[in-house]
RNA sequence: GUUCCUGUGGGCUAAUGGUUAUGCCGUCGGACUUUCACUCCGGAAAUGCGAGUUCAAUUCUCGUCAGGAAUACCA
């Protein structure tokens, strides 16, 4: 078997979308078991359609994602050029060959005309279609004779070149998901090879690179199964028939609603469907995965998973082990949605399973956006007591701002109005004296000291916690509350009960009050 | 409309022509923690529908319905 070469070719028409990226990892999960090479082509035939930024873009994120290509735009190699419109001089010898051959005729048809054979079409119910049934009605090499066609070119009349697709055909081809698929040709409309700015469309284009790229296996979206028999078809005429790569055509990932997921989507539902950032041109911020606080191996690893299985039990894979359980059998035919609750459990899962030091990098540009610059050692600790209650990055503040800023707000004052008792005032102030005193303030001994004030004021645990984490933290869940305390430090802690204690007061008079 | 693709709990999925249809997410309950999270235990919840083949169908066939995709001088 000749070397594994397979292709990811995204059009730089925006950000590319979840959808894409998985697309570029199975490519790449593809390459890298079989030793093959990952190629990144960039399809920029529509320069009417051109966005600035969308190739770096594109490549910015297969970096993030820990994809890289091995070759392509940007990353070099002996294929090249990789972007299409620097490889615009090689089209048109071969859409001439086809022409040349018979397989593809001259079309005259302004886009008026074809805008009135669609209206007319509509009447009927019908849609327009140029193909074997129309195309002798229309304006083209076939239907005018040989004298009416020289004279339109002498007169410098625009056309295209269209694909000549035969009559009554079974076309065959082999899908790696889907088996043996078959079209008949009858379905087949006469494709536009070459446009009338000398650009190929994207059916010759691809067809001639992935040729010439010598690609081994076309791994894309489901979206191109209806024009892969037009690609055979091309393969054939151009005489590449028996180098034609094999297909896998992947299943479409869904929206939460219905329907396949669309760059929209991530606005729509308030869930990231961009990589990265993305600045659209009217200014505004579509949040990619990276911004919104997730590793990149935890979208890697959903995305893997949306739409294929392992075929065991397993869930977590890092690139590398993707790259060895990776099976083309085991992906599905049926679309498969995105469903952001399990992308942030992978995240969670990933955040975990990171160092305490390593998150701690990741979170203090988070803090430093706040202002707040901890120390190394005490970012630490604080990833160790938070992890387990991230979901995202940014869970890191809003569980952890009391670690920052000062209390402002108590947010359980139910526990407060059944639980704080005015005449305990003076022995929680023994107990605030008590922990100033200690020497080793660390949780173990805080808890020691808590414990025995329960017992010496015959307290019991439901009527002291809740108020020192609240005092603490403004809230009554979270980590250990000894731990809390140990990480404030003394100082810290003193001033927040003494501030927390006459809050609480103030609620229990408030509440005497209303009586 | 036409062509094609696809239908397993709410989501992602596994499985075999043959016990109680798998696992994960979510959800609900419990244990742990006097909290939350983690972890553990447990519950509710699925083969779209209708025929046919067969001793036996989620699996094969047909029909039907539903969803999706394609139907551009976009990719």
């Amino acid at each position: 078997m000749s070397k594994v070469r397979v292709r990811f070719a995204p059009s730089p028409t925006g950000a590319l979308h979840i959808g894409g990226v998985r697309t570029a990892l199975y490519n790449y999960l593809f390459a890298k078991q079989n030793g093959g090479s990952f190629i990144l082509r960039i399809e920029d035939t529509d320069q009417t359609r051109f966005v600035e930024g969308a190739e770096e873009y594109i490549i910015e994120s297969l970096k993030w994602c820990g994809i890289e290509p091995d070759e392509g735009v940007g990353f070099g190699g002996e294929y090249g050029p990789y972007r299409q419109s620097d490889r615009k001089g090689m089209y048109a010898q071969y859409a001439n060959q086809l022409l040349e051959s018979g397989h593809a005729y001259k079309a005259f048809d302004t886009k008026e005309e074809l805008q009135e054979a669609r209206l007319a079409a509509e009447k009927d119910k019908k849609t327009f279609r140029y193909d074997i049934s129309t195309r002798m009605s229309m304006r083209n090499s076939l239907s005018l004779s040989s004298e009416e066609v020289k004279e339109l070119e002498a007169n410098g009349i625009p056309f295209v070149l269209r694909l000549k697709v035969p009559e009554n055909e079974e076309i065959h081809f082999q899908d790696m998901v889907r088996g043996d698929v078959k079209f008949s040709s009858n379905e087949l409309d006469d494709k536009v090879l070459l446009k009338v700015d000398g650009m190929p469309t994207y059916h010759m284009a691809n067809i001639v690179d992935d040729h010439f790229m010598e690609i081994s296996h076309v791994i894309r979206g489901e979206e191109w199964l209806p024009s892969t028999p037009t690609h055979v078809l091309l393969y054939r005429f151009l005489g590449w028939g028996d180098s034609m790569p094999v297909f896998c055509h992947l299943p479409l990932i869904l929206k939460p609603t219905k329907g396949k997921l669309s760059k929209r989507d991530g606005a729509k539902f308030g869930i990231p469907v961009f990589p990265l950032d993305w600045e659209e041109k009217d200014g505004s911020i579509a949040k990619g995965f990276r911004e919104w606080g997730f590793l990149p191996e935890a979208v890697i690893n959903f995305l893997a998973l949306l739409g294929w299985n392992p075929g065991t039990e397993q869930e977590i894979f890092d690139l590398a082990g993707l790259v060895q359980a990776f099976d083309p059998t085991n992906i599905n035919k049926s679309g498969a949605r995105y469903d952001f609750a399990k992308a942030e459990w992978f995240n969670q899962q990933y955040i975990i399973a990171t160092d305490n030091e390593a998150l701690a990098a990741k979170v203090a540009p988070i803090l430093a956006a706040k202002g707040h610059h901890p120390s190394h050692e005490k970012l630490v600790s604080i990833c160790a007591l938070l992890k387990e209650r991230m979901g995202i990055l940014p869970d890191f503040w809003s569980k952890g701002s009391y670690f920052f800023e000062e209390v402002k707000a108590y947010d359980n004052q139910k526990v407060i109005r059944k639980k704080w008792k005015l005449d305990r005032r003076e022995a929680f102030n023994g107990l605030a004296a008590q922990l100033n005193d200690l020497e080793k303030y660390d949780a173990e001994n805080l808890e020691q000291l808590v414990k025995k004030f329960m017992a010496d004021n015959s307290l019991g645990f439901g009527d002291v916690l809740p108020f020192l984490r609240l005092a603490t933290s403004g809230s009554t869940q979270g980590p250990p509350v000894f731990e809390i305390m140990e990480v404030l430090g003394k100082q810290t802690v003193n001033k927040r009960l003494e501030q927390a204690y006459s809050a609480f007061d103030e609620v229990i008079k408030a509440k005497l009050q209303q009586l």
